[in-house]
DNA sequence: ATAGCCTCCGTACCCTGGTACGGAGTCAAG
DNA sequence: CTTGACTCCGTACCAGGGTACGGAGGCTAT
């Protein structure tokens, strides 16, 4: 009870492979413990809790080297550093957010469509997609075309 | 002018890469005209619009996988397993949403508390994010634990 | 008809985020 | 003191989404 985990059991704990954590050791994610001469390495609470910091920044969309430079916030030696990488992020964040945003409100434009228009001979979803990346919305009945060939 | 595009034109029309069409093709994503005996391919308007909604699908989020799925129910008689699909990526990007705002007003913090706290960054982010997937929230000053080692 | 692009096609490679495998060593129980 | 479960470590492999390379042949302008 005492003596830590073991890397199997911080990995159950933290709900990842065993494999994982040795990967984000090797990526610098993760510390790897010094090992008790010829014995196994131990894991503590601060292992766990940064194994769930990755979980949980990696379900936010940022990659293992993003979460690297989150972590390098943790010891907070130097505030005005820390602070701008905080604010780089933020801006990151924020961005995402904005993309998101942008992608729920189009899946449920389209999904209302879906409903209205059900019997419709083409799907709208299928339709509005195809469409978009194409000049402003000519709301055509026209002919197709992209200034292209046709 | 009327003999369509080449796959090079095609792409740039699309703006991705040559070898992306041809990924693409290779994926079943996009269909592979007859070569005309000893000449070279043309495409037209349709496999255009099929590029874009390949890359406006893969913008709301989709697989490449998901998107063949959509792609095959292009009939239109299908209309409501499209949007099945769609509600299930709604849920997904909401969800998203959901934790990104929780990581932007978690930043927010650490950069005011930066400000304050000037020398010292007990980083508010990293906090939280440790301690989500953990059981529902303590909220306690107490001692780590999640019921195991520490 | 030759230069300078382009297509076609196969194969190989890239990065990310892991998973799997296998031999050798360690540890605790029976 | 053996068995079984585990660690340690290196290396290999997987999927997804492409990108790059290189030879052979085609198209077009000069």
């Amino acid at each position: 009870m005492s003596d830590g985990y073991t890397i199997g059991t911080l990995a159950r704990a933290a709900g990842v492979n065993v494999e994982t954590v040795r990967y984000y050791q090797r990526r610098a994610l993760l510390p790897t413990p010094a090992k008790p001469l010829g014995g196994t390495r131990r894991y503590w609470n601060a292992e766990l809790a940064r194994l769930r910091f990755i979980k949980a920044a990696q379900a936010l969309g940022f990659a293992l080297e993003e979460i690297r430079e989150l972590i390098r916030l943790e010891d907070g030696t130097h505030c005005t550093e820390a602070r701008r990488i905080a604010e780089r992020k933020l801006e990151l964040i924020r961005s995402r957010l904005r993309q998101l945003r942008e992608m729920e409100q189009a899946l449920e434009a389209l999904i209302v469509d879906c409903d209205d228009e059900h019997g419709h001979v083409r799907c709208p979803l299928i339709e509005r997609l195809a469409a978009s990346g194409r000049e402003p919305a000519a709301s055509d009945g026209s002919v197709t075309s992209t200034s292209g060939p046709s």
